[in-house]
DNA sequence: CGGGACGCCTGTGAGC
DNA sequence: TGCTCACAGGCGTCCC
């Protein structure tokens, strides 16, 4: 699911409620991807600071236990995987949970609530069918282990040391089709299978143009491209197609604006021309045959 | 090392 | 209506 502009906006949704927050009380479910690598109760009493993303993974800094030194300090480093979503709910002013046949409001823990901390600012809970998604405890984001997830990332979108130089340097390196390299994150992070389409279809270019044969013009315009979609789709919610909210339980509405992912058959929005699916490295491609070009 | 296939899980929708 | 099958937004790992 989540592609950055999901991770963003949930960033985004929980950034201010969850700084200066003290946790109070961690649970699991079902086991994510990853081991949570600490017992739960260690997470209580410990104050968040500022939440920050790398990619399409967040970090949520966890303060020292009150009576420890600073250096029990860590964090959480969370994924969201294919399906999940976190969801931020306001702490009930009655505080605890009266039985009763009303009881189970729209914030009772689901079967798909695999992480739940309660915070002085509400509860914080990650909800993942699929459960590809994780949550992992790290001392920091530069040790183990979310030092060893986050180290191979590429460039973030939107740091100005990413130029039309770098990005068509780090393209001339791989031989593998443009949209795969894209995929792949190593010239740029934080595009997934829809915003990948879309940002190729923006720029014109085939999805299966070998990325080493990408001219330094076209690169510039894929990474404008790129930028654009990223940032329009941060400012429209992202998308949901199926499961992504944002915390508050908002829906993202870019999926209205995309011109070709999910719609194999219909017109091109550019030409009219129907829009084509291919299959590439096991993952759907949707592209304009005519405005796209190689 | 680059590139491709696989697997992790569950839910959903299409087709029979 | 009910069942089976293919497929889904990510990404680490394994193999050539």
């Amino acid at each position: 699911m989540p592609e950055l502009p999901e991770v963003e906006v949930t960033r985004r949704t929980i950034a201010d409620a969850l700084r200066g927050a003290a946790v109070r009380v961690a649970r699991l479910g079902k086991p994510l991807r990853w081991p949570l690598g600490c017992a739960p109760q260690t997470l209580a009493g410990r104050v968040i600071g500022e939440v920050s993303r790398r990619g399409k993974y967040l970090w949520l800094p966890l303060g020292p236990r009150s009576g420890h030194a600073p250096e029990d300090a860590g964090g959480l480093l969370i994924h969201l995987g294919m399906s999940g979503s976190l969801s931020l709910n306001p702490t009930s002013a009655s505080g605890a949970c009266a039985s009763g046949p009303s009881a189970s409001g729209p914030s009772a823990a689901g079967p798909h609530d695999h992480f739940e901390m309660d915070t002085s600012s509400g509860t914080l809970r990650l909800r993942d069918p699929r459960r590809f998604g994780a949550v992992v405890w790290s001392a920091s984001p530069d040790s183990p282990p979310a030092s060893t997830l986050l180290q191979r990332l590429g460039p973030e979108p939107f740091d100005p040391a990413l130029t039309p130089q770098t990005f068509h340097a780090a393209l001339h390196r791989r031989r593998g089709a443009i949209k795969t390299v894209i995929l792949g994150g190593t010239a740029m992070v934080g595009a997934g299978n829809i915003y990948a389409c879309e940002a190729l279809f923006r720029a014109g270019i085939d999805p299966r143009t070998r990325s080493d044969r990408i001219s330094r013009p076209r690169a510039e315009r894929l990474l404008a491209a790129l930028r654009e979609t990223l940032a329009q789709a941060i400012s429209l919610g992202g998308s949901t197609l199926r499961d992504f909210r944002d915390a508050h339980g908002m829906d993202g509405a870019y999926q209205a604006h995309a011109g070709v992912y999910g719609r194999e058959g219909e017109p091109c929005p550019g030409c009219g021309q129907k829009v084509r699916r291919i299959v590439q490295a096991q993952r759907a491609t949707y592209f304009c045959p005519r405005c796209q070009k190689r």
